[in-house]
DNA sequence: TTCCAGAGTATTGTATACAATTAAATTGCC
DNA sequence: GGCAATTTAATTGTATACAATACTCTGGAA
């Protein structure tokens, strides 16, 4: 244990990435104000307004959220008018979440509210497609390796 | 409102860090687990590892958390046995932060399955680099704007 | 000296996240 | 058709985040 390398906090990819996440949060949040949404309700909002209505757990691949988190969630945007949380009649256990007639109304002032943001960050088409597309890489490798990790647990269980 | 552009989630710089941000943070939340720490906990950790004590508002300054994060946070790593909190002598309005002997005890362990991790990633210290410059960048863009919201909002109250 | 504005921490309330469990409905398989 | 395994949501418990508020303490001005 001689020959370990100090960890410098400023050093961390993911502390940089998780920072950023922050701020990104905090900007949308303080931008959609007007509109009465949180960050995870406005992307919630996103994929439904791409395509209505989804399941819950359709809902929650796109954005990588479960049923824990979704569920509060949506019934706060029930709450407030966004959506309509129905139970499915083909399959009682699917919940369909369905948009109001306000949030089909609203979703051009918000995509015009978003892309006001877009052009404040003052990237190019080019800077945020070279971005995500390292991100990416990043991702595909954590699941890799997280999945990795899951195999050497596996086996270490069976010995 | 007609020339509006569509917004679609995949195209999202900001769902793009935030969907690496928690995948990281589940990375090492995992990589951590044998030694029961969450991943601010962690960060936590690193700050006071690089230099201890520190006070509240100071850990929270390098961690961009407040008091309402960092109190319960550290109340948590205090029960574990990580830090200990002690009320300042010459100013009684803060608390210090210290580590505890099994802390230092720990660090290299830390920082050892730390530099593993960083290895399994598969990124060279260019990459690393290269990216968390991008990051920064976006990051003071962002502070920037946020700033700017906030003077537009104190103009638009003096009307 | 007293008083008070500001600093530092804790608390409260709301909203995520996510693991683990529960409960209900559906599917497969005999 | 009957039932075990699976699927889907909801619930429970723990841990962040953060705005807003409360509370204590400090240092300086009147």
């Amino acid at each position: 244990m001689a020959d370990v390398n100090p960890v410098l906090l400023d050093e961390q990819l993911c502390f940089s990435i998780y920072s950023a996440s922050k701020k990104f949060n905090h900007f949308y949040q303080s931008a959609l104000a007007p509109f009465g949404l949180t960050y995870p309700q406005y992307i919630a909002m996103l994929v439904l307004w791409e395509k209505a209505p989804l399941t819950v757990h359709q809902l929650g691949e796109r954005l990588e959220l479960d049923s824990g988190t979704l569920t509060p969630l949506l019934k706060r945007l029930e709450k407030q008018g966004w959506v309509s949380r129905v139970r499915s009649q083909t399959d009682e256990r699917q919940v369909l979440i369905h948009l109001t007639e306000m949030a089909t109304t609203k979703r051009d002032e918000v995509y015009s509210r978003i892309g006001q943001c877009q052009t404040l960050l003052g990237m190019t088409s080019n800077e945020i497609d070279s971005m995500m597309s390292e991100l990416v890489t990043v991702k595909e490798q954590l699941d890799t390796v997280s999945h990795q990790r899951l195999i050497a647990k596996k086996v270490d269980q069976t010995n």
